[in-house]
DNA sequence: TTTTATTATTAGGATACCCTAACAATTTGT
DNA sequence: ACAAATTGTTAGGGTATCCTAATAATAAAA
């Protein structure tokens, strides 16, 4: 809790690096970013390089060592677990399970976060349908992805689900979906973010918002929109 | 989060009021009890006087004032109430609660408080034998305490559940204990804590430790030792 | 290519927190 | 009552964060 500010930052440079992946993490963005001026962050920048935690010059901006990575990346995942535990356990809408999460994040017990991260069920995706790091720090495969972040028209496979649950389980399989099945994006309802779709049969299938963050699956157009519109 | 510093002195202020409840709390006293120097401390309360927080002179040494009361009373029942929720929904050791509670207490949401407390059935003491102060601050009646407050030889009163729990209603009356019923403790096992009782037929019952604190009872000797014991 | 706009950086200052050293004020014990 | 021990306070520093203002370095545009 102490580390507060450093953690920040280097979740920072963590998502500027990822949001931003041909240009440098410079630190005009990143005082934007955290609503800060320049010379606050340089000054920072400065002191995480004496730690190693960044390498930092002005042609290549900001860069995570891997000392400094392995501590951003903890941060997102504990940031993405407790969204999830906000949302799935404390029925917390979507909307305001981020800025709570902002706080818990810094909250340091390894066994807490484990805790109820089994509790979940070692869920690959947060509410959000962004992915969770496992205790590594390693992402799940980038191209297997929630059903929600599908674009109308996509043609995708059904791979999984983002964790273990009877309930969901069921539901799909009272929706005929089943692994492996091939899926075909009609219509992505904007009243309640459910999505219509065609399965192998031409049968149509309404699935609702909820379950397609949990539907794992992944494009099998080479150069899908979901892609890029993600 | 960025008054964390502020809320652990204000609630210092408050624990060591309420122990030492004669005396006065000094800068010296709270020096060593937050681990920090007095000079450093009365740095401080300088400046919680001119926030309003506390009042301080030497002979009195510092006292909250409402204003400060409130925030440090929030702080208590945050800290209670996620040591109990620790505790019971997420199966951490007695041992193991204060130290992350110590973190989670900071974290700033109502909403997230309201919905923890909730979903425990509104307890009036923690897993330590605390109480939890109300939403307005008010601490339940101090005469009110789990049974596992008691010394042995203590005489008292059943007057209710810390918290709601059918199946913990379920266990007294296996035990044959019911509201209004006087029992007398009659051993205190060391080994698992748990407590031997004598009902008023003369039957005995051993009742966990876990169930004890859960079960409120008050003394009915006046001058119960339990009273100096806590 | 030169002017303009955008970064990066340095200088200097403010506040919050912490500390040691030195001294003043109070208790305490005898 | 008076020396000894225990507080309370002031003075003077140090580091971490944050800022504004001014300057250097770069990139963008005319």
């Amino acid at each position: 809790m102490n580390s507060f500010k450093e953690e920040n930052y280097l979740k920072a440079i963590y998502q500027l690096g990822v949001i931003d992946k041909e240009n440098v993490v410079g630190a005009t963005d990143l005082a934007n970013w955290l609503a800060l001026k320049p010379p606050t962050v340089l000054e920072k920048l400065n002191s995480l390089v004496t730690k190693g935690l960044i390498n930092y010059n002005k042609t290549d901006g900001a860069i995570l060592t891997k000392k400094g990575y392995e501590i951003a990346i903890n941060i997102v995942r504990r940031h993405r677990i407790w969204e999830t535990y906000l949302y799935r356990q404390l029925n917390f809408s979507w909307s305001e399970v981020h800025e709570i999460a902002e706080q818990l994040e810094h909250v340091n017990s390894d066994k807490l976060i484990d805790k109820i991260y089994s509790i979940l069920g070692n869920p690959e995706f947060d509410p959000h349908g962004d992915p969770i790091p496992n205790k590594r720090g390693v992402l799940p495969k980038s191209d297997r992805r929630p059903l929600s972040r599908s674009v109308k028209g996509c043609k995708c496979v059904v791979l999984g689900v983002s964790h273990d649950n009877e309930a969901f389980l069921n539901y799909l399989s009272d929706l005929k979906i089943a692994l492996n099945d091939k899926l075909t994006v009609e219509q992505i309802i904007s009243y309640d973010e459910s999505i219509r779709l065609l399965n192998q049969k031409k049968e149509s299938i309404i699935i609702s918002a909820k379950a397609a963050e949990q539907l794992l699956v992944a494009c099998l157009k080479p150069n899908c929109e979901c892609k890029t519109a993600n």
